[in-house]
DNA sequence: AGAACCGCCTGCTTGC
DNA sequence: TGCAAGCAGGCGGTTC
């Protein structure tokens, strides 16, 4: 499931393809997406991530705002033939984009292009006076608060699990018990696994692929998702799994008081 | 207002 | 072996 290093391996990738090109035609192949317009014929100018969105930027002053939600992925094809579960096809001079998305939860819209506030985003301007005066103080748990996107943008459950084990904090623990230096010590842990996430090209753990249908290499510096009952590399303590939200939690009770 | 829960979706895994 | 139930979960919407 991309979060924000995958979603940026993307952005990254397109950007090499597809800026100064233009649209030739789109397709869509599913009715849920039928809206979409205004593209063909205008140049792509710029491809942006705005959380865990791609932003791509056309000439006319509109963007392509794409949210790949759980099982979305845009793949890079010389031929036209549609994956398994393309959604979308977007023609370039050089090339197709298709949207492949079993579970059809990814969104396709085109809409104005809109100056995006990065102030939640912890690799823009990431502000954190003011998210502590209105997040700091909230009573549900700290697993459920860095993956609430009005809060921070970009953080799903794989990182928020492997962030809140390196900082050594209990995925339970109130929001509201975690003091100013800890939330320091949070972001800064939480930059150093994205940008390893982003530097390994993203987590495959389940079908997460790159623009080119290649996996990603940070699935095994995994220290917690998916571990349940193997030691930790930190403490030697056993990894377990909790629900928080009705999401899995991964983390090791020994070393993450 | 904040917190908890639901629905959207479908492929895969699990259990009888 | 086969089929149904359960699971995966980001996020907008609804409810309490």
């Amino acid at each position: 499931m991309p979060e924000l290093p995958e979603v940026e391996t993307l952005c990254r990738q397109l950007q090499i393809k597809i800026c100064g090109e233009k649209v030739l035609a789109t397709e869509i192949y599913d009715d849920k997406l039928a809206s979409i317009k205004n593209i063909k014929g205008h140049e792509v100018t710029a491809v942006e991530r705005e959380g865990k969105r791609i932003v791509i930027v056309l000439d006319n002053e509109n963007a392509i705002y794409i949210h790949l939600r759980m099982t979305g992925r845009l793949l890079w094809q010389k031929d036209s033939v549609k994956p398994k579960y393309g959604r979308i096809r977007l023609t370039f001079p050089n090339g197709n984009i298709f949207l492949d998305d079993p579970r059809r939860f990814a969104t396709v819209e085109v809409l104005k292009k809109m100056d995006n506030d990065p102030s939640k985003d912890i690799f823009k301007a990431f502000d954190l006076k003011s998210f502590l005066g209105r997040h700091a103080c909230r009573k549900t748990s700290v697993k459920t608060l860095i993956m609430d996107k009005n809060a921070v943008e970009g953080i799903g459950n794989i990182y928020a699990c492997e962030i809140l084990h390196r900082v050594s904090i209990n995925p339970e623990r109130p929001a509201a018990s975690l003091t100013k230096a800890d939330w320091i010590k949070f972001f800064k842990a939480a930059k150093v696994v994205l940008e390893k996430s982003i530097t390994k090209r993203g987590t495959s753990i389940s079908d997460w692929q790159d623009l080119y249908g290649r996996k990603g290499e940070n699935q095994h510096e995994l220290k917690v998702y998916g571990q349940e009952g193997k030691c930790c590399s930190q403490c030697g303590g056993i990894i377990r799994r909790i629900k928080q939200g009705g999401r899995s939690t991964y983390y090791c009770p020994k070393c993450q008081k």
